[in-house]
DNA sequence: ACAGAAGTGTAGCCAAGGCTACACCTTGCA
DNA sequence: TGCAAGGTGTAGCCTTGGCTACACTTCTGT
């Protein structure tokens, strides 16, 4: 049964890289909203990300200092959040991302709503080999 | 830029998702890692769960401790730990599901070896019906 | 201008999933 | 047979990401 049965240490270089791209998914999710929210309202306001996240506002409001504190935003008290310079390239490299996981799931075959729903955990654990791969994919299949 | 501009609370409604998935990827990981270990060792030790998932044995532990409240384990001190019913039904999910990711990404060109480390993460954001699309992509080609 | 509404900050709680340190139990072998 | 090594339990610490409750600030409309 156990048709492979892969080295111990490579198995556990699976779970561990499982656990770096988790732990990096709440920080990637957060920039690419406030990104958003700075092109739909102008600005990114606690409220509004908490709302987006579904989340209360004092959630966003520890993710925003854990973004601040990673250099990725900055804000000042009752003024909306602002993404740094490496905040907003995170978030433009995570909303491309996310957009050829959509496209590959619907490319293979999975309903379009299904696909946006999924993608949003998905997405995190998307190496760079394997999106690459997608793209690929997506380029040669029109 | 904002192509879509989903309503707010379908956003709301992919974010808890994920965080729902989420809160199921280490009782997935750990039911199939004892189910793995009872296969090929004929029992799984605590030592041996922490050392394939790279984690210490308190950590371990801990998270067999979550499988028995959650009614998908059993163990005695100092003698392994079982599944119970509950728990070898969602290994035998868990382990299915992993493979179908494991051959979809291979099917759209993903490298094996990078199709192995990124199911690992990839696996618990899957849906019923995205494993249902993947699995009529991987029959209707072959 | 100012009062009420809306937004924000912050304290403090919880559970999960990491860790180290240390005590205790089991097992294997000399 | 006993003891050293290895396995296990457990206490206690940390961070993260949820929450509620409450205080304070800003904004808005009359
Ligand atoms: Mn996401
Ligand atoms: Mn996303
Ligand atoms: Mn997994
Ligand atoms: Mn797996």
């Amino acid at each position: 049964m156990p048709e492979d049965t892969a080295p111990a240490d490579l198995t556990t270089m699976r779970f561990s890289r499982a656990r770096e791209a988790q732990a990096m998914a709440v920080l990637e999710d957060y920039a690419e909203m406030i990104d958003d929210l700075a092109r739909q309202m102008g600005e990114a306001r606690i409220t509004d990300i908490a709302a987006r996240m579904g989340v209360t506002h004092p959630t966003a409001t520890k993710a925003v200092a854990r973004l601040k504190r990673e250099g990725l935003a900055v804000s000042r008290p009752y003024r909306g959040v602002f993404l740094t310079e490496l905040g907003t390239e995170l978030a433009a490299r995570v909303r491309m991302r996310h957009r050829v996981v959509v496209d590959l799931l619907i490319a293979v075959g999975v309903p379009a709503e299904t696909a946006e729903i999924d993608a949003e955990g998905l997405e995190h654990h998307v190496s760079e080999a394997t999106l690459r791969a997608f793209e690929a994919y997506l380029a040669q299949r029109g």
